[in-house]
DNA sequence: GTTTGCGATGTTAGCGCTAACATAATGTTA
DNA sequence: TAACATTATGTTAGCGCTAACATCGCAAAC
């Protein structure tokens, strides 16, 4: 007679045991207690409390075909943007039957496959993941993933499944469009940690240089090295030496803004008379500066919620109004923009 | 014939029919494929392939009595110093055959213990948990987990298994010192969002304040609300307002340190002469602010490396050389506190 | 008093995987 | 050549839970 040890902690027969009940009954009582008399869920609590029941979730996610996994891409924990639509999605979920089950790809589309492996491995409830550059692969296996899938923090026409953010295009053409009307001529690029969306807002922002005839492709300076304050500050300043003429920059983020202000101020620039300065996302820091920062405002948190929200329409068994959700972007003028011209 | 609908995905059996094989070959394929011949392993791996399979992690952990989950919980995801301390775990864990389960606590401690009562159903095979000060119920479920704990972020004589961090008592009362001796005289603190931790900084500093004859308790300004640049702006501009005599100010963060130094700029206050300002944890931007700030640096990543570490050397079977690991901290003296005395 | 309906509880058979033992196939040694 | 390792693969019985059906008790309806 072979016998398999199991894990030693009390189970569900367990407690069935204690109460005088059946199996189902404590399932029962645990899911739904109104499925079960009052009398019989007393009894059953105590049984639980008594044996310090904690019931095993895979055994359920097992028995009933389905887990309450959501599982998360983000490509960086530690960049504020994502963090703020985590909390987002952490505050829809975490409170409810739903667990959020995280991963950090770090930028590497080759992780982020892995990571959805990984997550549909658990047959999740639904998927979000980050951004529209999934390798086909990734694309394949959320599109047969049989779970809705969001897309978050970017727009497309052709979503794996539904998506809600904004059009980095559109952000950066608006970052262009306001320097060029602020008056500034010679206008540069500074872009840390070039990622595919970072790409597309340096786009749009050539877009408007050129519509606005001052474009320079000599005034972009872009590099792989992730993007810090300390990053812009350094990079300001070769990019002040090489071309003392700059008079005007557009930061892929608001790191490397806030680096760029620093650096200014160091070299004995004034902001935003003899350089301006914009920002990408508008973090809380921006409106505090000194002199203020010029950004795109973009609302993660919105986007979080969002996700969520047309998430739980779909397990809900409805359809949701759309599938492609963009929340757009609003620019900040600031001081740091604000010269008189 | 009662049966049941299953998830419709191809299982382990329709692997192994395919390849001609027992599921166990498949089984052993997949886990460890030295275990199998070359022959068969190409030909499951087909399989896999063209069936699009992906384990079922729920059945697997079920099966073995093993989860591969490593639990962690923080107060916040938007908090660079936790975000930070998570970037090392999931570098560290999320190559291997370990997946992090992440909860966000909110800073409220009956999340914290319901968190921790969802992750346990999980069967984790490790808890990581964020600072010392669990309610007792939580305290209680975490020694009977069976699994091990760390505690991260903090040290103290009595950890639940395991703790790495460093002494924020200690850290406040070396902001105080140097405070002390850099020849300040109305030193003050501003706390915002004052969770455990930063009374205990505040403590520290207090008791350095004390000791160098300079405490006043009038001199104290701390909110629950969250910590925000722009809220460290704001209220450093009341606290002169309210005490022009101020020459000096601990933030119990960095965040807030950087708002005291931009707020102090709008007034027209020179850093450091007019006002020392000195902050906590040592983020980033403090070296690259313009003057840069003094911080205590605190070393976060190596605190979830770390944490890593003695979870891996447990689940080796191995006796921790320490449970108790204290990775201390640095002041990093900056212009914001080098006044000319 | 029998029938019907319905809510509360029970019985049974899996969910998809792996531990534990069993066996077949191959090499190794005296 | 027999006895014995050693390795590769298979068989069987669960892991702890819940879906699906079965039953029971009781009140309302006929």
């Amino acid at each position: 007679m072979r016998k398999r040890k199991g894990a030693g902690r009390p189970t569900i027969a367990d407690v069935a045991n204690k109460a005088g009940v059946s199996t189902i009954t404590v399932s029962r009582a645990l899911r739904d207690p109104a499925m079960v008399s009052d009398h019989l869920r007393r009894k059953i609590n105590n049984a639980v409390r008594k044996l310090n029941y904690v019931p095993h979730s895979h055994a359920s996610a097992l028995a009933s075909t389905r887990s309450n996994i959501i599982g998360v891409i983000v490509p960086s924990l530690t960049n504020n943007v994502f963090a703020e639509s985590l909390r987002a999605i952490y505050d829809a979920f975490g409170q409810g039957a739903f667990q959020v089950q995280l991963g950090n790809s770090r930028y590497v589309p080759a992780e982020e496959e892995r990571l959805v492996r990984t997550f549909l491995g658990q047959r999740p409830s639904a998927m979000i993941v980050a951004g529209t550059d999934q390798t086909d692969v990734t694309r394949q296996l959320l599109e047969n993933a049989e779970c809705p899938v969001v897309q978050i923090m970017d727009v497309g026409d052709d979503p794996i499944d539904m998506i809600v953010g904004f059009s980095h295009f559109e952000g950066g053409k608006a970052a262009g469009v306001h320097l060029v009307q602020q008056g500034y001529k010679r206008i540069g690029f500074l872009g840390a940690r070039m990622d595919p969306r970072s790409y597309r807002r340096l786009e749009g922002f050539k877009e408007a240089l050129q519509f606005g005839g001052r474009y320079d492709p000599d005034l972009i300076m872009t590099t792989t090295v992730s993007s810090s304050v300390s990053l812009g500050a350094e990079l300001i300043a070769q990019f002040c030496a090489r071309r003392p003429d700059l008079d005007a920059v557009f930061c892929n983020n608001d790191d490397m803004a806030l680096g760029a202000l620093f650096g200014c101020q160091k070299a004995g620039l004034s902001i935003p008379d003899d350089i301006g300065i914009i920002g990408f996302n508008d973090l809380e820091m921006m409106a505090a500066a000194h002199p203020s920062l010029t950004s795109i405002r973009t609302d993660r948190y919105a986007i979080g919620r969002h996700a969520v929200e047309m998430i739980q329409s779909v397990l809900s068994g409805e359809t949701p109004d759309k599938k492609i959700v963009d929340l757009g972007f609003e620019l900040q003028v600031r001081q740091s923009t604000s010269r008189a011209k």
